[in-house]
RNA sequence: GGUCCCUUCGUCUAGCGGUUAGGACAGGAGAUUCUCAUUCUUCAAACACGGGUUCGAUUCCCGUAGGGACUACCA
């Protein structure tokens, strides 16, 4: 049997952590059975619907580069895909529910299941509806409803005996029926469907054969498989999946951080990382790997390695999946996945000159095992497309020297680089430049690090930067001088 | 409150009756190094508790405790 499997988000948040992850199960496991990847949108609350939350799924799939085999702009044999554009079908479908006694019409007040929720909760009782209209003769709820009197359509929850239902993870999952949510709405006076009502009818006519989400669904279990009983119909497989939670073991939100992809993208994460980290979270592959692109899930994805625990979100360890990914670029792709970043920090024009990415090409390769985040690159590379920071002249001052010393020593350092003739810094190499310094050091009788520690500064503005000869190098030759005479300036 | 689910280092996890309980992140120490980083070496760190079953339980069963999810005309 072909597995087909869907990621089913409503639109009216941005996609997060735990959707995305539930996504990324799903599209690993079809894609290592040769399946089909469903996204299907479940858009039936009108009051919370939100154009930008759809386009933010588009935004934050295309980014991931996921992509589905049926769905919205791809298209399929099962569409719509939106399940606003397939109300008449849980119309139908509810109808018929009512039709042979599984379904019953409910024509209570928001307002009176308001009072009834007060009372309840006064005395102490548990919450839920009270059936009130369940007993209604049908002739006459039909009539009712004929008559334009607003109303919802409920399920008829058994009112004695269990419902269960095996989950590939869990095992069997039971609960007697008197504690499921007595009659849930499948219709709502606005002729939507519910979640419950749509969500098994689409999965039966997409012919959805295993469903994976998150565990906290399975509380609903019991209740769709009702729904699928009464349909007639064979339920699919499940899986429910561990959840994700924050650090003190909630369900994760936004007071956690950044929960977003929106923001994992701007706060300069790249999807491999977000991919490889989130996979592991509640699965794994053996006792040691950690590393898994895209191509290695869809390939190695398998529901027997599944964990049934909730799993912590550890922003700490997708920083480093991020930091190896990364460092994993080829100048050339860290150079266009760092554009945006230096644009938005002013560092460079929109678009960049050619003048502009040749630098940063060119300073690709040493700042790239400096980066755990794409952000960090404007912090280390201002020097090289402005003027540094401006800095006090103790900056400069190796420890325990003074101003006058310091000063010698970068003209020592001038001289050396610059010399009136001969090869100067920027005909030799690295290695010929390292010689000349460390010759200079001992001619001076003080460390390496004391002659180009106040170089450092000078040139970068910064204790810290990345190598300073690469970075005198994309610097120039005009600039680098001016900002030595300035550092020298500075100390006398 | 009720129902259901879960429980190995701080965190993610391996383990599927007999192991010095392994790996990764984070943390400590050290090496390399022009700063920072990378890299390498190394250290510390866990089977929630109590009963069973068994020659033997981290592993199987039952309790307890703790945590979580659900309990809408939201999904």
């Amino acid at each position: 049997m072909d597995v087909r499997v869907r990621y089913a988000p409503s639109p009216t948040g941005l996609q997060h952590i735990g959707g995305v992850r539930t996504a990324l199960f799903n599209y690993f496991f079809a894609r290592s059975l040769g399946g089909t990847f469903i996204l299907r949108i479940e858009d039936t609350d009108r009051e919370r619907y939100d154009p930008r939350a759809l386009q933010d799924i588009y935004d934050t799939f295309g980014w991931l580069g996921i992509g589905w085999d049926e769905g919205p702009r791809t298209g399929g044999r099962f569409g719509p895909y939106f399940q606003s554009e397939r109300t008449e079908l849980y119309r139908q479908y509810a109808e018929k529910l009512v039709e042979s006694g599984h379904g019953y019409y409910c024509f209570c007040t928001p307002q009176r299941l308001e009072k009834l929720r007060e009372s309840q909760a006064a005395r102490g009782e548990g919450q839920g509806y009270d059936r009130c209209c369940r007993n209604i003769p049908p002739e006459e709820a039909r009539a009712r409803k004929e008559r334009g009197e607003r109303c919802v359509v409920r399920l008829k929850i058994p009112l004695e005996g269990s419902t269960g239902f095996r989950d590939y993870l869990i095992g069997v999952i039971e609960r007697a029926n008197t504690d499921i949510n007595p009659d849930p709405v499948l219709l709502k006076s606005d002729g939507f469907p519910t979640y419950h009502l749509a969500n098994v009818v689409d999965d039966h006519f997409m012919e959805i054969t295993h469903i994976m989400r998150a565990q906290e669904w399975i509380p609903s279990g019991p209740l769709h498989v009702l729904l699928y009983r009464a349909f007639g119909w064979e339920p699919p497989e499940y899986c429910h999946l561990p959840m994700v939670m924050g650090e003190d073991g909630q369900k994760l939100s936004k007071r956690h951080g950044s929960t977003s992809l929106i923001e994992f993208r701007a706060g300069g994460y790249v999807p491999e990382a977000i991919i490889n980290y989130v996979s592991l979270l509640g699965w794994s592959y053996d006792d040691s790997r950690q590393i898994f692109s895209k191509a290695d899930l869809e390939r190695l994805f398998s529901l027997d390695k599944l964990n049934k625990a909730a799993a912590v979100f550890d922003y700490r360890k997708l920083e480093w999946f991020n930091g190896v990914y990364i460092r994993e670029r080829s100048d050339e792709a860290l150079k266009n996945d760092l554009l945006p970043f230096l644009r938005d920090a002013g560092l460079v024009g929109n678009p960049a000159s050619s003048r502009e990415e040749e630098l940063l090409l060119g300073a690709a390769p040493i700042i790239r095992e400096r980066l755990r985040f794409l952000t960090d690159a404007a912090d280390m590379l201002g020097f090289v497309f402005r003027e540094p920071q401006p800095y006090g002249a103790e900056e400069l001052l190796p420890k325990k020297m003074g101003a006058e010393e310091t000063a010698k020593i970068l003209s020592a350092a001038r001289s050396l680089m610059f010399p009136a003739e001969g090869k100067n810094f920027f005909d030799k190499t690295d290695e010929e430049n390292e010689a000349g310094f460390r010759a200079l050091a001992d001619r001076l009788e003080t460390k390496l690090g004391n002659v180009l520690g106040p170089l450092r500064v000078a040139v970068t503005g910064s204790r810290v930067s990345p190598p300073l000869f690469e970075s005198i190098r994309l610097v120039g030759e005009e600039k680098t001088l001016a900002r030595i005479d300035a550092a020298i300036k500075l100390l006398v």
